[in-house]
DNA sequence: TCTTGACTTAGACAATGTCTAATGTAGGGT
DNA sequence: ACCCTACATTAGACATTGTCTAAGTCAAGA
């Protein structure tokens, strides 16, 4: 973890307590918290901090590419410490949960099964992100 | 779209103005519109439908599995009619405008330029979608 | 130690979506 | 053709998630 930190630090950013309580929240588990579980966790070590500094210090790990952002629902957003390694995403469609999974050949085929972590996969769905023309202009 | 319609009212919807209004909107354009934007474009035929009556019907519409709902960044969920034929999604990252797109071949490969629209395309990412085991067994 | 610009805070605000209680109406029964 | 009645609609309050601002605080270099 202090990797990440160390990390963070050759990049210019300002060590706070309340960026080293995010970041280690989000090391800890291999789950991907929302925002706001992401507050409630790191208030359990520093209880003042706000819900802007945490929605800051999360935009921030994403834009330096430690952190991805997956929103799959159109509930809360999630974030995904797991940036390094290429990895593709197995949601709950009822309570929104994410797990990594590292499938192999063909994507469309099932997940194998020991990449379905008791999941019952209904469907697999494939997005394409880009900039649009007139975005690519602007 | 008086299929549309039809097979409605073959499975015991109510057919009301409201509904056919937000049926034709979906119907008209290719595009893949949010809520807000159905309800816009519906207002301009009956000034005094509903947002209530909108999110409502788009809700039927996809329980009833005539219409997909497409929510790929944290922004309002977007409404895809063409739930009859199989497609994937091509996203824009900064306007959220989505295009249907037919890949053919290995979906991680690069989309064939026939099929780009004009976008930069920048990544891929595959989602799998189902239950998880908690939410099977509840 | 001092200074300064970056960081944090509380809370207002914004966008999207859900719910409720009162009212209206489609379509079947007569 | 006209009533019923269950289902649909409405306005607006409420909920959730996220963004912004203005004032205060602090990390880290001089």
């Amino acid at each position: 973890m202090s990797d990440l930190l160390e990390r963070l630090r050759g990049r210019g950013w300002r060590l706070t307590a309340q960026r080293r309580v995010v970041a280690e929240v989000l090391d800890g588990d291999h789950v991907h918290y929302t925002a706001d579980e992401v507050h409630a966790r790191a208030a359990d070590r520093l209880p003042e901090i706000s819900r802007a500094t945490v929605y800051n210090t999360l935009g921030e790990l994403v834009s330096l590419g430690e952190v991805i952002e997956v929103s799959t629902d159109g509930r809360a957003k999630r974030y995904d410490p797991n940036a390094h390694h290429a990895h593709q995403h197995l949601v709950c469609a009822r309570c929104g949960t994410i797990r990594d999974v590292h499938p192999t050949g063909d994507p469309l085929a099932d997940l194998p099964a020991g990449e379905r972590f008791g999941f019952a996969v209904s469907d697999v769905e494939v997005t394409y992100r880009g900039l649009c023309p007139d975005c690519a202009a602007a």
